[in-house]
DNA sequence: CTGAAAGCGCTTACAG
DNA sequence: CTGAAAGCGCTTACAG
């Protein structure tokens, strides 16, 4: 930053005009074959960047867009981030990350830190909170300042942007189906998030899919890990042999509740729920989880982005884009048929 | 960024001079409070924001900086981007994340990236394939554009800069010293990160602690999970009945084998090694850790970049802090006169 | 083919 | 107390 070479240098040392030296550099067809080759050496000799920041102030771009990202020690949006970052590097674009910590007021500061004009475009998860108050109108903000902007994942809201999720109804209702088809009848559930909207989604699913089957429904479902625990017994003492799981405490609750019930998985409760992959396979019994594609949620959402940024003329409507999730198949769901 | 409203505007609206806006939005003494009360209010008005890139562009600071992170799915690394996050926050810093995917090539493209001048300092772990290689040229290139930069985490090598991580040798050691002090005899150490600088560390405060106590070392160590569950067993029939992790795999892997062998956790066998603090709690049994403070090294780093992207005049030496870890104790390490 | 000029949106020494 | 001018480092229409 502080030794970088300028054009204006350059120019002086090749004894041309500022002008020259930039087009030279940038390959107009203006400047004849022998300059451009003059200045570009010299730019290498010098080891010549141009100053982004100018750049950006002429271009008024910068390259730069920000990401808001609820809790960064959740696995699933790590791994989100992860996908953001890497498709955001082939697109040559910088990303600022902002975390919410699923507060409110944070995502608030951080929208409002946002307009203030640093980026091209913003990729939001709404925190926790905003979705308990259903208050979304901080992010309008944005859209008066026509900033691109894209949901991912909380994407259960009204706002015409571009949204990239899972479809966490049908994940939840074809795990429930997966168990019915193998031969059990009560199948449970266990949710430590019904305050979140992916939590109430999977709810829902679970509960259409009982209705469906004409079975007989089982929810183990509170926010608190001792009650949630407690419940979880009492599924297990009501004889339920499949319980699918809503998100990580709650798998691993019921996983550890069956092992002091001196129950054995899977041959005794099948059971499948959120769990982190790199954890997944080595915690014993190992479990069955339902993969979300965050790498892809993550590459999507900066594509999305992509195109807003760079598209001129007119917008185009917004677009809802549902990605299909997969079982992962450990110890906890061994049916006989499928060993 | 579009609409936004510039000092040139403001400026006719008021029938005032640019130079008279500027000044009296920064509370220019030169400047009348008649004037300065008449800038502001039109300013509020029309919610007038400093274009940030023409600040940066004459301040030549661009108030960000960048963190280079070797694998953002990792817990330990999601928690100090996590307190990386929120100091700079407190400090008004903006901050570009990037992901190296443990790769040197990765690594060497965003160094070559930040050299552009975007950034005001970096915050730097290297790779695991730049520590296997041993070879840390790249990081000089920032140092002669005069960025600072402060390592964390990984910061067992030669670099004049200022760095922050934790006591990897003295963790183990104290945990090998309270299972000797809590009378187990036979402690060994389970370890799949022998290539990585800390899992060096940690194994060397393992052999260290066994020397000095006189014990007899039981080492399981490999890259490879199959190999290294054949070795846990190794360790496991020879009667170990305390057991030290490097790492969350090796940790995993130890429970489950041990609940394999019909070994139960903790009458059997002790165990603490290093697992996410979000999940040891849930998992059955429940599993002892250490804490490294991820939080706390996050926001040191960005303190200590802070002094040095503000420090005038010449350069202090570079400080090496190292933070002391925190054993939590869960069901794994439940000595008897800890009950 | 080359260069002077204007401009992106600011700040700040300097003149009045 | 106010404003014209220069400048941060670039790009680009325009003139020559």
């Amino acid at each position: 930053m502080r030794n970088k070479i300028t054009l204006k240098e350059l120019s002086k040392l090749l004894n041309v005009s500022i002008s020259t030296v930039s087009k030279a550099l940038n390959d107009s067809p203006e400047i004849s074959q022998k300059t451009i080759d003059r200045v570009k050496e010299l730019a290498l000799l010098h080891n010549y960047r141009p100053n982004p920041t100018a750049v950006n102030l002429k271009s008024s771009k910068s390259g730069t867009i920000a990401v808001i990202v609820p809790n960064i020690s959740n696995f699933f949006f790590a791994k989100v981030l992860a996908g953001i970052e890497q498709e955001a590097q082939k697109k040559n674009l910088q990303v600022i990350t902002y975390i919410s910590n699923e507060s409110y007021e944070r995502e608030k500061q951080i929208i409002d830190m946002i307009s203030y004009g640093f980026v091209d475009g913003v990729l939001i998860a709404p925190s926790e909170e905003t979705q308990k108050k259903k208050e979304y109108e901080h992010f309008k903000e944005l859209l008066e300042y026509e900033l691109p902007v894209v949901l991912y994942d909380r994407i259960n809201f009204d706002l015409p942007v571009d949204k990239i999720g899972v479809d966490d109804k049908g994940s939840i209702e074809d795990a429930v189906r997966l168990m019915h088809e193998n031969g059990l009848e009560k199948i449970g559930i266990v949710s430590a998030i019904q305050n979140l909207d992916v939590g109430v989604q999977r709810m829902e699913g679970y509960k259409e899919a009982v209705k469906d089957l004409n079975l007989k429904g089982f929810i183990a479902s509170h926010a608190d890990v001792e009650p949630l625990r407690e419940k979880i017994r009492e599924l297990l003492d009501a004889g339920v042999k499949g319980i699918v799981s809503t998100d990580i405490i709650g798998t691993l609750l019921t996983s550890r509740v069956a092992f002091e019930q001196g129950l054995k998985i899977p041959e005794d409760l099948k059971l499948i729920g959120y769990v982190n992959e790199d954890v997944a396979p080595y915690l014993s019994p190992s479990l069955s989880y339902i993969d979300q594609h965050p790498k892809k949620i993550g590459e999507s959402a900066i594509n999305f982005l992509y195109e807003r940024i760079n598209s001129t003329g007119k917008k185009a409507e917004p677009v809802k884009q549902v990605l299909k999730t997969e079982m992962v198949h450990l110890d906890s769901t061994r049916f006989s048929y499928l060993d």
